[in-house]
DNA sequence: CGTTTGACTACGC
DNA sequence: CGCGTAGCCAAAC
């Protein structure tokens, strides 16, 4: 896949993404993912589908204690990506749920509803990031 | 130091 | 809708 050429520096621009991700509103591995350049446009598909992968490390090592809202991070499917019934799975549905983010009856959310629409356009100067509209 | 393990996703059934 | 699989490698054991 596409791998981060600087995993220390990749997992960093994914938190300070997520850090963008406003109340109420959640983002998926995937978009996140397709946000950060370069690379995931050259890539070839074979290699780039498997980027959010990536994104799942990075939200692993999270940091603690740094205001980072890794609870609006969820997958491309709407649901959250713990085991269902796990303590993590629970307390992220909780923190959701805070924000007034509900699950239906299959355990996902309304992305049209809910999805975040990514960051702002100076957030994106300031990291270098591609605007939304330039991305597949 | 070898093996197992992922906070994924698109796609086929 | 749900389940299984390929793709792919840095961490965690």
């Amino acid at each position: 896949m596409f791998y981060p050429p600087n995993p220390t520096e990749f997992f960093a621009t994914v938190w300070e993404i997520v850090q963008q991700i406003p109340p109420g509103s959640v983002s998926s591995y995937g978009q996140i993912a397709s946000m950060i350049s370069p690379g995931n446009e050259t890539e070839p598909e074979r290699m780039r589908h498997l980027a959010p992968r990536w994104v799942g490390t990075a939200m692993r090592k999270t940091p603690r204690g740094k205001s980072i809202p890794w609870h609006r991070v969820i997958n491309s499917q709407g649901s959250i990506s713990f085991p269902a019934g796990s303590a993590q799975a629970e307390e992220q549905r909780r923190l959701l749920a805070l924000e007034g983010v509900a699950f239906d009856a299959n355990g996902k959310v309304n992305f049209a509803r809910v999805g975040w629409r990514g960051p702002d356009a100076a957030f994106l100067r300031r990291l270098g990031l591609l605007p939304p509209h330039l991305l597949k």
